[in-house]
DNA sequence: TCCTTTACTTGAATCATTCAGGTTTAGCGC
DNA sequence: GCGCTAAACCTGAATGATTCAAGTAAAGGA
């Protein structure tokens, strides 16, 4: 299923805007909203920040590409969804690398006490130093 | 061990706002630096915004607080630090609740593959509703 | 008690993100 | 294909947590 049919299926409108979001996303690693900005431009031209922000918002919201906050810096998306990764992130240049979970399945998404929460969602993102960093 | 020794240990100077400020933090329940303003206010009188900035920066760094960032929403802080607890954040009203981990041990503290890197945390948030927020 | 370093103060700047209002356009019904 | 309406997009400004800067105060060792 191309991107134009995962967006109407979303209820969303297509537009040259959001298919040169969800490539320039898929194609990237962990891009913040400038650098998806400016591969959407490079693909169909002049695109404004704000239509970057609100589609990434609604792609966002429609479950078609995951938002990543590591503390600190601006946030950062991916169309890596629905499978239950996490991220690696390092504490000297800021790289974010996925890594699949220690446990087979969804590792922590059962917390033993959840207080009564309904739980939809684990957010597990590692701090360290990057291999390059470590010099 | 006090707070002063446990201030003065890290290599810090003790002073009544950072006194204040782990007070404050350890009485109340993942405050945000306004929060802790106004609870040092209450205790010492009047301090600036920054400086609780500052300390509560100098007091992170030094591992005497810890420091959290829901996604969207401003940092906050608690005084359990050293154990490996998690964080189950409401969508709803955004509160706050420690959770012990699923697994005994650090959990997804070792992810299969690092990649290379040298993780020395696991921050792990669990998105979902809380129990007053269900109605 | 003195001195140096650290902490604190006031005030301004930064920067990602959001809000506001007006204009364009996707995509449905005719 | 034509027109309509809501959604998408635009320009421009505002927000708000956090940080920076430069000067003043005070902690704590000599």
């Amino acid at each position: 299923m191309g991107d134009d049919d995962l967006i109407r299926q979303a209820g969303l409108r297509v537009t040259a805007a959001r298919l040169a979001i969800m490539q320039t996303v898929r194609a990237g690693d962990h891009l913040d909203v400038d650098d998806v900005h400016r591969g959407v431009r490079d693909r169909v031209g002049q695109v404004s920040l704000q239509a970057v922000y609100d589609s990434l918002h609604a792609l966002h919201g429609a479950g078609l590409v995951r938002k990543i906050e590591p503390m600190g810096s601006p946030a950062r998306y991916e169309a890596r969804v629905g499978d239950n990764h996490h991220h690696l992130v390092c504490r000297a240049c800021g790289t974010v690398t996925d890594v699949d979970c220690a446990v087979g399945r969804p590792p922590c998404l059962d917390p033993v006490d959840t207080a009564g929460f309904v739980v939809d969602e684990a957010d597990v993102t590692f701090w360290g130093v990057c291999p390059s960093c470590q010099e």
